[in-house]
DNA sequence: TGGTTCCGTAAGCTATGACTTACTTTTTGT
DNA sequence: ACAAAAAGTAAGTCATAGCTTACGGAACCA
């Protein structure tokens, strides 16, 4: 796994889309494609790269293929975000304590 | 502020990068190009896209200019994955669920 | 006041990512 | 066996993101 992968594959919004109607749910490609305003072939270029991310997972079905979100692909973007969230309220704690401190003197 | 702008701002390597050396502290820009393979006027422009997105902030001091990471930036992106993640894992236990009862019968 | 440092902006070049259409493959149903 | 449905792949086009160099402006110091 990569995080430019995920954040790439994250940076596009139709693919943000395909994420959100996949909250619902396993979706066949028609399915996926149906509300998009742009061709198939788009739609499976796409769910390719949220398939290399790690984000989704996709399921021969008969002649159809289902494709679902994949909850582990999402725990290395929190542990991203957790760190530098943490770092980021502490370096603001750490400036705010710095400014009451050259308040005192 | 729009999502569009924080995933796309997220999306390149550099900009985290950028983000990775301001978890230290707030520094000023020539600081931030030093380690990076570009020219400095490229690391400014990084730099805007970032502000722009909320995701840092940049406070002028002297004929320096010092950037810092804001941390409510990143509370936007958290609520996101929040939803995401609920919801992926709703549908894997759900899916975990028919395919015991499938078992079953 | 003139020089230096630090930085942002403008203009231009280039690689790449997002689409299109056309084709192939696999599975299902008659 | 043949036709139809669903989806992936290939090749080509076009816009844009990321870089460059060059320039302009503001703050410190002699």
């Amino acid at each position: 796994m990569t995080y430019d992968a995920i954040f790439t594959a994250l940076a596009d919004p139709t693919r943000r889309a395909l994420l959100e109607a996949m909250r619902a749910g396993p979706q066949n490609v028609k399915t996926l494609a149906a509300p998009l305003p742009m061709s198939r072939p788009a739609v499976s270029q796409h769910l390719k790269v949220l398939c290399d991310a790690g984000l989704i997972e996709g399921e021969t079905c008969g002649t159809s293929r289902l494709y679902r979100l994949r909850p582990e692909g999402l725990t290395d973007l929190r542990t991203w975000l957790d760190g530098m969230w943490d770092d980021a309220l502490a370096s603001f704690v750490a400036e705010a304590q710095r400014q009451a401190k050259g308040k005192l003197s």
